[in-house]
DNA sequence: GCGGCTTGTTAGCCTTGACAAATTTGGTTA
DNA sequence: TAACCAAATTTGTCAAGGCTAACAAGCCGC
């Protein structure tokens, strides 16, 4: 739930005064993004971060230490709240930086992940603040995803997998996750883009195929295709 | 000389394949910045770096390994060609990078030097070319540095010290170098800035003080102000 | 309750690039 | 030529943060 289910926090009254190395960085970071109510195993967590599970191990003992995580059955983490509110001054740079590239730099959509993933470790507060300004502080990175605050608060808000979606509803696209370049690109020509309207015409197979209409195009697609893919539903009544 | 005389450099055919290491990019950026015709000094290069001269010795041994400096007497080091190719490409990146921080984002000209020297090492091609072509290929940085080509061209420009332009010489401010981000705003309260007309009234003292008039304005001030504003003559005759 | 897979952890090691202390080199001056 | 001083180098460390190989713990099915 991590990224669409940002909560108010209560920020701490102190902060840091060092910065987060780097690698605790992409460590708060894949926690954040990884959390899904429950602590994160050192399998997932190395995986996510193309990392050996031994040294996972390594730094959450030090993450630890440092109170930014705390540990759980067999070596699985959760953030502390500190870890929380670190998290999102890192998603916070990610996605300003993200819609950046894209809204000034005229970047595509679907290629600028790996470029924010870099400069956000490296770009000052200052310049930060500069780009931030430059576009009139925006709300959403180009794949829907919400941007916290300067505190770290971001707004709550629900969405579903659209596979989730019941036969006969209708619902707008609102975020789109964006590990996977080429993935994005069938979305993009799909047109399964933040703010499309779409309708969930039918569900066969027990939930493997589906038939989605995208902004009046009808289309036949599976599982895999549209994991990845979140709505926020548009009439009422639909529920997970 | 380096950052005012840059050489049109026949370039190698094949590149590296790899990147230089964050570190050795610093290096042969400050051994290029620090060329003034002979090879650079271990000590020099650590007072520039602020690295410790045994960690200097150190690495530019493995810089002339990797055949991107040749070593001298008394350790002191000097680019290969190589080498000067790869300073080249960080001094395209810093200057763009510059100039993207002041032109785009709004910074201030003598602000903008630290930033500039953190993204340029993290910056993707990519990216930098996409800041290259919103800004439509500048020639100078803020500073008035010529901007390097891809290729690491840079055409020849011939300056002057403002402290070698004779008495009654007209002249053009047109680079200011850009490591001290207070004495920039002095020169700025003063009108040095790119693009400036001066004119050398009167030296006294032995060339300790100097009158100088900038854009009409006249002036009388010190060596260690005008140290790094360089010039060039707008009236014929004027040498070194 | 006991193999045997799956997960984690321990131990030991590597790489980069820095540092300080002590030593050597080499040019300069008496 | 000897003595001296500044500059460079050698030697031994350190800190981050990775990695592999080998070992340990949990959990599942029987």
């Amino acid at each position: 739930m991590g990224p669409r289910s940002g909560e108010l926090l209560l920020m701490a009254t102190r902060s840091r005064t060092t910065a987060l190395t780097h690698s605790r960085q992409d460590y708060v970071k894949a926690l954040y993004d990884l959390d899904a109510g429950e602590p994160v195993s050192v399998s997932t967590l190395a995986r996510h971060l193309e990392i050996s599970p031994p040294s996972v191990t390594n730094m959450l003992a030090r993450l630890d230490e440092e109170k930014l995580v705390t540990l759980h059955h067999r070596g699985a983490a959760r953030l502390t709240h500190e870890g929380q509110r670190e998290a999102l001054r890192v998603v916070r740079r990610h996605r300003i930086l993200e819609a950046f590239l894209v809204r000034v730099l005229g970047l595509d959509w679907s290629e600028v992940h790996e470029d924010a993933e870099v400069l956000e470790h490296h770009v000052s507060d200052r310049v930060l603040d500069a780009i931030d300004q430059l576009m009139e502080h925006p709300s959403e990175d180009p794949h829907g995803h919400l941007i916290p605050d300067r505190l770290g608060r971001l707004p709550r808000r629900v969405l579903l997998p659209i596979a989730d979606l019941a036969a006969g509803r209708h619902a707008v696209v609102r975020e789109i996750h964006d590990r996977d370049a080429r993935r994005m690109q069938r979305w993009k020509q799909a047109g399964l883009v933040p703010g499309a309207h779409v309708r969930m015409h039918a569900v066969h197979d027990d939930g493997e195929v589906f038939e989605v209409e995208v902004e009046g195009q009808r289309m036949v697609t599976g599982t895999a295709t549209l994991e990845g893919v979140f709505v926020e539903a548009s009439d009422p009544g639909v529920q997970r």
